[in-house]
DNA sequence: GAGAAAAGTCAACAAATGTTGACAAAAGGA
DNA sequence: TCCTTTTGTCAACATTTGTTGACTTTTCTC
């Protein structure tokens, strides 16, 4: 057969129907409200399709909680503006409504997930850190790494997982402004 | 019988074991992952005297969830160091060894836990907002109160409960400089 | 000590969980 | 068309879950 534009081989479409079925409900509802029959529901297809393509649940969460946080390369950034930077692709992150989204499914997971705590800690090691290094004596990096760690996930976990009302009604560049502030003050040590 | 001193009736302690347990792997595990079995083994008990001394699970969880912030009484606060006010007493909440520890509680939970999640807004609008609305316009109250949250609580949520390293490592003086600063800047608008 | 009330034990239930294997349908290549 | 591989369906499994009811043991009062 010719090849049939833009259409996948009909493994593909189906494996990709299971991610996103489960990427959704992770990020919704967690790792363990989450079954394995509502993902397949989700996903319009057979319970045992989802063991077939990905072997188990933990494989399955494993396969959509890796990701990438994309973060600018460490010399394209202002110094001067590093907080209102990160600030902003985090929010990116968690409002981009396409590809990634794996994010919001390890924060709703990782407070009772190990393998999503951990996943979290070595995200903010190796991608994180090393933008800090850049910004300040590397003898207080790892400390100005927890800091601003402890502000960008809070702002996450309060406004996108939480849903705590005050928070979810700021405005972008509220958010921008203050939270980047803050950032900024942490990331440099200031 | 003469009373024994320090020691109630039996159903009182039972009970206690049980509220006791319930509140240690709750904390630790989450809602979800702490089973009726857990706690009944950890207060040596038999699993159905969980359930007849709460009634369900859920019971259980809401009564161990239900306590008070205790925050230090406004009028007695200095309006130029809250931030370090509040954050010191944030972290005496989680670290106190002895009564309550229900906040951990609640934080290990919220994430995919309704009933937790809600109750945590409860708290902060009840008790937390007030006290931001002696400290500038009551118009932006609402969103002072949520930048502190953003911060307390991911403070709280990367250094007890995913336990990120960096994040741990930072010791109490710090905690209060740093982070008391940002709350004091977010409480106050500045 | 007899009898009542409280506290505790035990086995079982129904439902939901992740997972498996046997089988049927469809697709693709020869 | 025949045959092989891929893809999907179905029923069942073992385990764990919260919860219940019948029963025995302890505790306390008279």
């Amino acid at each position: 057969m010719v090849d049939k534009p833009l259409k996948m081989k009909k493994s593909e479409r189906t494996r990709a129907a299971i991610e996103a079925a489960a990427r959704r409900l992770f990020a919704e509802h967690g790792y363990e409200r989450t079954g394995i029959r509502d993902i397949a529901a989700a996903a319009a297809i057979d319970p045992a399709m989802v063991i077939r393509y990905f072997g188990s649940k933990d494989r399955l969460f494993a396969e959509v909680a890796d990701f990438d946080l994309g973060l600018p390369d460490v010399a394209s950034i202002d110094p001067a503006h590093v907080g209102r930077t990160l600030v902003a692709h985090f929010l990116a992150l968690w409002e981009g409504d396409s590809a990634n989204g794996g994010l919001p499914v390890l924060l709703r997971s990782a407070a009772s997930n190990e393998f999503a705590a951990t996943r979290i800690q070595q995200l903010f090691a190796a991608q994180v850190l090393p933008v800090l290094l850049s910004l300040g004596p590397s003898a207080t990096a790892s400390q100005r790494a927890g800091l601003v760690a402890s502000q960008i996930l809070g702002l996450a976990l309060t406004r996108y997982v939480l849903a705590l009302p005050p928070v979810v009604a700021l405005d972008r560049e509220t958010i921008l402004a203050e939270v980047g502030a803050t950032v900024q003050r942490y990331a440099t040590g200031g």
